[in-house]
DNA sequence: CGTGATTAGATAGCGGCACTGTCCGAACAA
DNA sequence: TTGTTCGGACAGTGCCGCTATCTAATCACG
């Protein structure tokens, strides 16, 4: 398969698969000539990888191009990379300031995770970030806001167990990691989406009305 | 208060302030002069949420317009912006394909929905972006990583009830719109990041290892 | 075998976003 | 009075994610 065919099987333009290939998110494709290059079916899974990661996920293309080097790489420790690309795509920036506020998230953080000896490292990206959050919700004088961390953490304590079983042991270990990847960065998005929907159920519950447009 | 205090208290220079101002996220001060203008505690407090939508929520200016536009106007439901402003975020294109893949993803998701009895509006912003990945992880063949999506539900149904609960009266209207916009938006990025920290918590526990780089 | 489409690769350009810098004339602070 | 700050307008900047254009080589077809 050449890039012509690539692109109309793939709805991605030549432009694009190119520019994909410039970055890196793209392996090139086996030489057959000075100028000639042939593509295989893993490039076109690729392709739909990515057009997943940057448009449904959300990620720069940059943070998908670390997320699938750590696919690519069975040395790399998956989760750095999914740490990483959830920081770009939600905490662009934690601030430097770790001031009162930021000290005081991190030791309320640190109790809640101890108390349900969670094994987590601080140096995952995701402990940054939600320090950050928490620090936020105290600087806007929201501390009440803080109080759902430990419903967060029960629900997701629960969520993740069964994420992880679901994938340990899927057979073939890349199309394993890139389930590993899918359902991380696409699963943010899909867990987002369903709270929305369960936070105007349980509005409309709580204020006993029917919505404006019923679904049907 | 003048521009230049405003500035300092929180650090955001005036230059940004003033593009704020022109967007319309930033309400303009009270003229007391031809060119002067005196600003107030409110002023230094929406900025704040400003900065903690875009720098924390991830949210983009035209968003955090949206959603502030949507605080200040009590008509104007508020879970519509709520939703437009994860739509920015997360999926930042459903796009138009009404394909198989698309339909087969409404009708399992329309199916969970159904069986919970959940009262939500397909005209919620939440609920094409749920379908939007449901499709996505079929197209890329990872139609198994949909079984978590009865488990997302039953979490979320949970987590919102509590949400719902913890948010209804809290006295100030105006206050407490603002806190519901702060724990949407932001709790979207605690709960991600929450998940992450599970997901480590259970990976290592799984495979009865100890993290990397253990906390502190 | 010729002719037009396609290719790899390099480079330049574009449009949007979130600011940032500069200038003006007025006003405030010493 | 003199230096600083102000509001307002507008041009410019840097980054990002492409997109367009070019060249020389190769391919597909009659």
């Amino acid at each position: 398969m050449r890039v012509g065919e690539l692109s109309r099987r793939s709805g991605v333009s030549v432009a694009s698969i190119k520019y994909y290939l410039r970055e890196g998110l793209l392996p090139a494709g086996e030489r057959t000539g000075p100028n000639q290059a042939a593509y295989g079916d893993d490039h076109l899974r690729r392709l739909r990888m990515i057009r997943a990661l940057i448009d449904v996920g959300g990620l720069s293309v940059v943070a998908t191009r670390d997320v699938l080097a750590a696919v690519d790489d069975p040395e790399l420790p998956l989760f750095v990379a999914l740490g990483r690309a959830s920081g770009t795509t939600t905490a662009p920036e934690p601030s430097t300031d770790q001031d009162e506020a930021w000290e005081a998230a991190e030791r309320a953080l640190a109790a809640e995770v101890d108390a349900r000896g969670w094994q987590v490292s601080d140096q995952n990206p995701a402990w940054a970030t939600a320090v950050g959050v928490l620090a936020t919700y105290a600087r806007l004088g929201d501390e009440d806001l803080a109080g759902q961390l430990g419903l967060y953490m029960t629900t997701m304590e629960e969520v993740a167990e069964q994420e992880v079983a679901a994938v340990v042991d899927r057979g073939d270990r890349a199309r394993t990691v890139e389930g590993v990847v899918v359902g991380t960065v696409l699963g943010d998005t899909l867990l987002g989406a369903v709270r929305r929907l369960a936070q105007q159920h349980q509005s409309l519950k709580l204020l006993g009305e029917t919505p404006t447009h019923p679904r049907g």
